[in-house]
RNA sequence: GCCGGUGUGGCGAAAUGGCAGACGCACAGGACUUAAAAUCCUGGGCCCUUAAAAAGGCGUGUGGGUUCGAGUCCCACCACCGGCACCA
């Protein structure tokens, strides 16, 4: 809008108590164990008990990425609904921890900084600065005494120790948990060493131990992203181009760090059932773990020893099994291929491993292959089926080969089609549905062999019996297959934290890793000044020579983890930001994750184990929450953390879409920048407006038309408690000395309705059905609701020729959270000499200074952020008459006033009498009666 | 294709199976003002009637169902958004 007036100076207002929380460190969360200063307000409000002693309230931010384009509005969507509720449980007595920090390793970053010509250490500083200026002119009300960078040494030194946890574990499967390499038993052969020299025998078992590490190293086909200069995990590429800036990307050998996540995919799996997360999101890792639960099945190769083992999970299909597929890639591919196939088979082979992987998996392209010329004897009835290789096989999921069923499979009815190999029917479908191409569960038929028959059996069962069949002679045997794969965790770039590990030749001339020990870390990356990747793959570490190479001809590992690396524990690291002895000290851990014993009463419900409630978007559905939460489980294993899984209760925030309805991007133009809104509405419209758009979890459209109508609110609240002349007198000297700005604030005087008069009954009954519905509103996180509640109640408070103080000062409180600098500014001129001689109604504060306690005395001042929140008596908001609607036949006819207390018969009487109603029951018999007490009547006739 | 979510005034949205549209935006009328802005007051789902109204009818994506009563519960479908997608 054109700017009018200011509704109120929140230009002024705004910086004064940002200024004022940082100086006093209002927001600071205490440890247990810590003393907290007499004069904080933590210590006025809790008159001196140990922070171990309160309830604790653990609400976290998902980690910001500090970009170069600074804060969008969607950032601060999330930030807000966390600082109301940090903020309302504090009101309620909580210990609340809400830090904030910076995720500041990894690819945009450097990316932006080799766009920008500096060193990304640079452009990382310039990024946080400005994020961190945008955060704190939003007035959140972070515990910055734990601000985390993950660059800082200090950081990734633990982040380099948690590597080496994974790096000394392996993943025993008897105890289903990790544990120490030492444990790790070797196989017979390599235990006794029998006949072995002993330097070979330990290269052996090296590399058995190696093999085994949840940190292991692998030469494996890996994304290879020529313009990023590095590879990236499977989950960082989208449609066969990288999720950062889009490019190209190709499969390539090389030799990686990879994390062996697989080994957690049951408890992953598993962990989702514990935890407060929306069904959405647990369904996305669900898909994303992809558990499949079906039978391996060997195939004896014709012409040749050996075997070929496919996964299925259908092997009730077993009979109808008329041809089989191995992936392009498989091993087996050149013992099967006969000479007469093997132009066709290399010819294929090569062109396949030509296609991207937008190529190989383009929706709805016809299906291609080739046959190997070479058999395979299907188990069940003996027949020779051909082997085929065909793309749609891949060899990365299962054992890389299936049976194909073209009778029950859609890919293998498509191929088979294509390709003229038979299609036999061995399920039977519900009457009337065509048996080609039906994949559901149904009625074996067909399924008879020499040695087994499952004819006749449903789906289920015939699946048990086959099975079984099939493992009693060795054949197969039931498995669980999963599409996770391991975590491809190294990098190629400068931006990242180093390894801690060293690469050294042994006797026999093979490299071997090593682990840094414990007391060389932070591991520090080399001061390269040329950081730039290489096109051919080559880390840019392995170009600072004096970094690289270590006296005894040892050389350091040159990949940097990846991004994903610092934002996996970053929320333990809060919970003792400044330890330099450990990550976390276990007591902190304990409190703040809820496992220590139980705290003094909680003031609401008893906190869950892990973080009580994160917000972040759904693009971390499975990356981050995924990883952090396998990280979580191995440090939980060995004994560092307390709780199974990290994060107890997590909400995602909608998108906040542009006002033309479209995603919001520089494109477009349909940008908005915080900066602008706050400059001309002030942060508390700012957040009041984007909690009150609609449901936090929604998608929803900017309009700052609407940012309008919640200032326009705030300017009410702000005339309702300031005195009309006093206001003009300050605009007018401020307007003469604007730079006098905030001390002119002082002229501005209270409202003159406003005295300390007792409430009356009607004016605590609005009072009351506020504090009632903002305070359900904010427990079940509907803040726009609660927005639309303080909305009422100031519509209604300016009716009021006086206002009495004490409902003032709750209504004040309430609005804190949502509005925190006006509310500051209004509660600190409530109590500004001389208002308030007598005392309020309501004895305040009510958790206040003990005598013992107080040794600063209590403040001039109670701290609103410290202000117990106020409770609602339902005696206040009792109605002495009421108004029932009237139905007949479920149409609403009439509304009746009656006495609260009206009985059954009353009300029905009262219903009948009704001059609306009479019309509609002329000539009518009335058939039954509906009476709900104090709800409605609803009258049946015909 | 599969999974999840969402469909309510001109717009953002509210509504334990019980008065659909709270609250806000936009709009219209009025007060204040020389005038405007700001502020304050009033109005409003649609249709039919009417000078205006009253009364009535219709209304929560579509079609069925359960119920005295359905935005809400059940079944089938449609549209949009998000995720996954040759995973055997």
């Amino acid at each position: 809008m054109a700017i009018g007036r200011r509704q109120y100076p929140f230009h002024l207002i705004e910086p004064k108590w940002q200024r004022q929380w940082d100086e006093q460190q209002t927001f600071r969360a205490w440890n247990p164990g810590e003393t907290v200063p007499a004069g904080h307000p933590f210590a006025w409000r809790h008159a001196g008990a140990g922070p171990e002693r309160l309830p604790k309230f653990y609400i976290l931010d998902m980690f910001p990425y500090p970009s170069g384009a600074g804060l969008h509005v969607g950032h601060p969507e999330g930030y807000t609904a966390t600082d109301i509720l940090a903020r309302y449980r504090r009101a309620l007595g909580y210990n609340v921890l809400h830090p904030i920090g910076w995720d500041a390793f990894g690819l945009p970053a450097e990316q932006y900084a080799i766009k920008t010509g500096q060193h990304p250490r640079r452009t990382t500083e310039e990024n946080i600065a400005t994020f961190k200026r945008q955060i704190k002119s939003l007035g959140f009300s972070y515990d910055w005494s734990r601000e985390v960078d993950t660059t800082e040494p200090e950081y990734f030194r633990w982040t380099q120790w948690i590597f080496l946890q994974l790096y000394h574990s392996w993943f025993n499967p008897q105890s289903n948990k990790a544990e120490p390499i030492a444990t790790l038993p070797y196989p017979p052969e390599l235990q006794s060493g029998a006949g072995l020299p002993a330097a070979e025998l330990e290269s052996k078992r090296r590399a058995y131990r190696d093999a085994k590490r949840l940190a292991y190293v692998t030469e494996a086909p890996v994304w290879w992203c020529e313009q990023l200069g590095t590879v990236l995990a499977n989950e960082e590429v989208v449609d066969g181009k990288s999720e950062v800036g889009g490019f190209p990307v190709t499969r390539k050998p090389m030799r990686q760090w990879m994390l062996r996540i697989t080994a957690y995919a049951e408890r992953l799996l598993e962990g989702l059932e514990t935890i407060d997360w929306s069904d959405s999101l647990k369904e996305m890792q669900r898909n994303w773990i992809g558990r499949s639960e079906g039978a391996e099945v060997d195939f004896r190769i014709v012409g040749a020893p050996g075997v070929i083992r496919v996964f299925t999970t259908r092997p009730d299909t077993l009979f109808g099994a008329t041809y089989m597929v191995l992936a392009p890639e498989h091993k087996l591919v050149d013992a099967l291929t006969s000479p007469a196939q093997r132009p066709q088979v290399e010819a294929y082979r090569a062109a396949v491993a030509q296609k991207s992987d937008l190529e190989r998996t383009e929706l709805a392209r016809e299906k291609t292959g080739v046959f190997t010329g070479g058999y395979a004897r299907n188990p069940v009835n003996g027949q020779e089926i051909p082997v085929w290789i065909a793309d749609y096989v891949l060899l990365s999921y299962g054992t890389g080969a299936i049976m194909a069923v073209p009778g029950h499979d859609t890919r293998d009815f498509e191929f088979a089609s294509r390709f003229k190999l038979p299609i036999v029917q061995v399920v039977e479908p519900p009457a009337g549905v065509d048996w080609r191409g039906f994949v559901e569960d149904g009625i074996s038929v067909n399924s008879t062999g020499a040695d087994i028959s499952i004819s006749g059996l449903p789906t289920p069962e015939a699946k048990r019996k086959i099975t079984a069949w099939l493992e009693a002679k060795g054949w197969g045997k039931p498995t669980v297959n999963y599409k996770l794969r391991d975590w491809l965790f190294s990098r190629q770039r400068y931006w990242g934290e180093p390894f801690p590990i060293l690469w050294k030749t042994g006797p026999d001339g093979r490299a071997y890793h090593e682990a840094l020990p414990e007391s060389a870390l932070p591991l520090m990356p080399p001061p390269l000044e040329d950081y730039k990747p290489t096109p051919d793959g080559q880390p840019p570490l392995a170009r600072a020579r004096e970094w690289l190479n270590l006296p005894e001809g040892a050389t350091r590992e040159t990949n940097t983890m990846p991004q994903w690396a610092g934002s996996c524990w970053y929320y333990l690291r809060y919970l003792d930001a400044r330890n330099r002895a450990a990550f976390c000290a276990p007591e902190a851990e304990r409190y703040w994750m809820g496992t220590s014993a139980p705290a003094a009463a909680p003031a609401a419900a008893p906190s869950a184990p892990g973080v009580d409630l994160y917000v972040g978007g759904t693009e971390h559905a499975v990356l981050h929450l995924l990883y952090a939460r396998f990280w979580h489980k191995v440090l939980y294993d060995l004994g560092h953390v307390s709780t199974p899984e990290p994060f107890f209760k997590l909400v995602n925030q909608g998108l906040i879409l542009g006002e033309d309805g479209q995603k919001m991007s520089k494109s477009r133009g349909n940008v908005i920048n915080p900066d602008d809104i706050l400059a001309e509405y002030g942060a508390d419209a700012f957040r009041l407006y984007e909690m009150f758009m609609g449901p936090l979890e929604m998608v929803k459209p900017w309009s700052t038309k609407g940012v309008e109508g919640v200032y326009r609110f705030l300017g009410r609240v702000w005339r309702l408690f300031v005195d009309e002349q006093s206001e003009t007198e300050f605009e007018q000297a401020l307007t003469a000395e604007p730079q006098r700005g905030r001390e002119l604030l002082a002229v501005i005087r209270r409202a003159p309705g406003i005295a300390d008069c007792p409430p009356t009954a009607a004016q605590l009954k609005v009072l009351h059905a506020c504090i009632k519905k903002v305070t359900e509103d904010l427990d079940g996180l509907r803040f726009n609701t609660a927005i639309a509640a303080l909305m009422v109640f100031i519509n209604e408070a300016m009716t009021w020729e006086a206002k009495p103080v004490a409902v003032l000062r709750d209504f004040l409180v309430l609005l804190h959270p949502f509005a925190p600098h006006l509310a500051e500014e209004l509660w600190s001129l409530l109590f500004a000499a001389g208002v308030s001689e007598s005392g309020p109604a309501r004895p305040l504060p009510a958790g206040g200074p003990s005598p013992a306690g107080g040794a600063a005395g209590a403040p001039a001042v109670p701290p609103l952020s410290y202000a117990p929140w106020p409770k609602f008596d339902p005696a206040l908001l009792v109605e002495d008459t009421l108004e029932i609607p009237v139905q007949i036949n479920g149409k609403l006819r009439d509304v009746i006033t009656v006495p609260a207390n009206a009985s059954q018969a009353d009300l029905e009487a009262a219903a009948r009498a009704s001059g609306k109603v009479k019309p509609f029951l002329e000539g009518k018999t009335v058939r039954k009666v509906i009476v709900l007490p104090k709800k409605l009547v609803n009258i049946v006739a015909a």
